[in-house]
DNA sequence: ACATTGATTCAACAAAAGTTGAAATGAAGT
DNA sequence: ACTTCATTTCAACTTTTGTTGAATCAATGT
């Protein structure tokens, strides 16, 4: 094996090689001293449940058609077919995208007799602003 | 073509099917009157653009190896490479995912020297809570 | 000019998300 | 039990995202 010059990237690491000694801009190596070490980072960071959790929701609201049901249900829970009145989707094209957000906690859906009324939750309306 | 008593969703409707009269809940009906009707929903809902900015930030975040880069800058700026030495990623997949991040608004990277140091935006500071 | 190092870009591929129409489910009325 | 209507579920398919390794670009030092 080939000696080298200490370097931060010089090959392109694979998801789980070991890492290396590196070189480092002062003023970054400084704060980064300052605050811990390289080993305090990890405090930072949530864990992996929290940090999937996170994602689920923010997922849930990546999409246009999906902020649209947000916010016509905000103030008042509608059922199905009154979304779809509005939103103009297929049926289970609407149905994907409800289940996506009720997956992400962010509405609910009870049955009334033959409908179903959907709802924001408290997660629902925290992030909805 | 055959006369049909009135209901809201009989057919599934495709995404640009004309709207049907409907049969509602009560308690639905009375809450829309009171809301200002149907027409009034439109009310509701932010303009497209405002829909996509938005879901497309919602898009950023919804990765937990991006929501980890955001935690790992957010109380100070860092270099790829130390970003790469915690999260142990392949050059170009980080610099992907760095890339959604900064398109999302949420990162700003400035080059020093040989290194491009990645930090918070506004923005950024803002989602992250 | 050349070599070195940090970081990005590209094109091919893999994986995940979204769409579609048909079929199934569940609640209510007859 | 049968029918109707609101809604969901399913399987095939299309589109969008994410991953990989090689090539490239930009800044620095020799």
């Amino acid at each position: 094996m080939v000696h080298r010059k200490k370097s931060c990237c010089g090959t392109q690491p694979k998801d789980t090689l070991p890492a290396k000694e590196m070189d480092l801009p002062e003023q970054i190596q400084k704060e980064l001293e300052e605050c811990g070490g390289f080993e305090a980072l990890s405090d930072r960071i949530p864990s992996n449940e929290e940090l999937e959790a996170k994602s689920r929701v923010h997922h849930a609201l990546a999409d246009p058609l999906r902020l649209t049901i947000l916010y016509l249900i905000k103030d008042q829970p509608l059922c199905v077919c009154v979304i779809n009145r509005f939103t103009r989707l297929s049926g289970s094209k609407l149905s994907y995208h409800l289940n996506i957000l009720k997956e992400g906690g962010l509405i609910k859906g009870e049955y009334h007799g033959n409908w179903i009324i959907y709802s924001l939750t408290d997660t629902g309306r925290e992030y909805l602003r």
